[in-house]
RNA sequence: GGAGAGAUGGCAGAGUGGUCGAAUGCGCCGGUUUGCUAAAUCGGUGAAGGUGUCACAACUUUCCACGGGUUCGAAUCCCGUUCUCUCCGCCA
């Protein structure tokens, strides 16, 4: 959410963000509702000042003279109330435009229409390889070792839900060691986290958790989502709070499951553990200062960089389009992991992303920054990046290690944590 | 799940329906004093918004868990919710 204030101040600018951002927003109807809703407020204050002054001369008052101020005052909150009464009308419809309002974007984000003008800027440590035999998909390395079992996944909960079994669980289980440890190690606070989050939470950070587009699981009779990233939760964790400035930046490290619903996907390319409705996740989430987040969200893309050369999955690194940054993010990069078993011949799928989404989230959550000996309270900045999404690595890896044989190499940096080298052939 | 107690400023902790944004203590910031430190002493010290100013200042509204209600007026009275603590039960 933008600041309203610097709606106003900057209407152009914010208007051809909207159109660079792909977003139709009414930002004039905005600045007139709230240019009327100011009027309103000050109306509503004037007359409650008014009603409380002569509130206070009751008590000393004679007493002969105490029901006509009573009175008096009575009629002035009776205009009080009519007055905040359109005044908070008018503040709901101003939200519900000021919520559709995309966030700013950052001056160097490629400007474009969608993922198509997404601008690479990098690639990682490690090439694709030339295969001198025919590559299997992960859909049938999974079968064939035996490590995916998504007929039982549809059986028992539906089309897009899987088992992990044998060695695919190990590695499942080690892809997540691996990403906790490295983080610790950057001094990230690892938590576990909850896998449902309160509506509003889930608002404030950017999400829609009602309406028939929505990526989110919703449980019935209460005001509880399943969370499609422990973003939501690391993000909420510190809704309504205000950090010392010294403390800045915090950087969390979240594991949890995710749950996304995909509705509108269908057909979109989707084979496998690619869309899945659960899957799990290792999350980098940062508070910061203002004049830090562009460090810290380098920081963030260079970790990416350095687990995903660590596994030696080849990938490239694209500067999201601004048309493609969604609501929230100021900019965003992806890493994208060569997957040789999609599409004819192999094809890059993103398996992390980071954004830097400025004040927008925090706005909304009201986590406010203090500055010691100043005045007054700011709001943080917020970052998120996937450390390790397991589902999506888990694709890189099979696909690209797959061997002659029919085994899968294990990249060496998990092999303290799965506890072999390779999966056997069978 | 049952019974009871509670929720006030950074913390601790008062608070009679009007003089309460809130005593007091601690902490914090600044001054004085003092070889240094400590102690003492004086003053200041919450947040969000609005009007206003070049910027200050000044003025003002709101906030004592949250949401309603009573009242001219609520931290204080009433109702609901949430959370915390203690005891009992159950349980991984």
């Amino acid at each position: 959410m933008l600041d309203r204030k610097y709606i106003l101040a900057n209407v152009e600018e914010v208007k051809t963000n909207c159109v660079n951002r792909g977003v139709q927003c009414d930002v004039d109807k905005l600045v007139d509702l709230e240019t009327e809703r100011k009027e309103k407020d000050l109306q509503s204050q004037e007359f409650n000042r008014l009603a409380n002054e002569i509130s206070k001369k009751i008590g000393k008052a004679d007493p002969s003279e105490r029901e006509t101020l009573k009175e008096e005052a009575r009629s002035y909150r009776e205009k009080k109330e009519a007055a905040a009464k359109t005044c908070d009308e008018l503040d709901a419809a101003v939200h519900e435009l000021q919520l559709r309002i995309p966030n700013l974007s950052h001056p160097d984000a490629p400007i474009g229409k969608d993922d198509k003008d997404n601008l690479e800027i990098s690639r990682g440590a490690h090439l694709p390889r030339e295969f001198d035999f025919k590559v299997e998909d992960h859909v049938e390395i999974g079968e064939r070792l035996d490590l995916i079992d998504f007929e039982g996944g549809a059986r028992t909960t539906g089309s897009g839900f899987y088992f992990l079994k044998n060695d695919a669980v190990l590695l499942d289980m080690a892809l997540q060691q691996y990403a906790v440890t490295q983080l610790v190690k950057r001094g990230f606070i690892p938590m576990t986290t909850p896998d449902l989050a309160h509506e509003d939470i889930l608002e404030g950070i950017g999400f829609n958790p009602r309406g028939n587009e929505t990526q989110v699981y919703s449980v019935e009779n209460s005001n509880l989502c399943l969370v499609g990233t422990a973003e939501i939760t690391l993000g909420g964790l510190y809704a309504k709070q205000t950090f010392d400035s010294e403390e800045l930046p915090v950087k969390l490290c979240g594991v949890s499951h995710c749950f996304r619903t995909e509705a509108g996907a269908a057909g979109r390319a989707s084979k496998g553990l690619y869309r899945v409705h659960q899957f799990t996740k290792i999350e980098m989430f940062a508070y910061t200062l203002p004049d830090q987040s562009d460090a810290v969200h380098e920081e963030l893309r260079q970790i990416e960089c350095e687990l995903f050369d660590a596994l030696e999955i080849p990938y490239r690194v694209v500067d999201t389009s601004t048309g493609d940054l969604g609501g929230p993010a100021f900019r965003k990069y992806d890493l994208e992991a060569w997957m040789p078993g999609r599409g004819d011949a192999g094809e890059w799928g993103e398996v992390t992303s980071t954004s830097n989404c400025t004040d927008y989230q925090a706005r909304r959550l009201e986590s406010r920054y203090k500055v010691k000996g100043e005045k007054g309270t700011n709001f943080v900045h917020t970052l998120n990046g996937t450390a390790i999404a397991c589902s999506r690595a888990i694709i890189a890896i099979l696909e690209n290690n797959q061997q002659a044989d029919g085994s899968i190499a294990i990249p060496a940096a998990l092999h303290p944590f799965m506890g072999k080298d390779k999966i056997a052939a069978k």
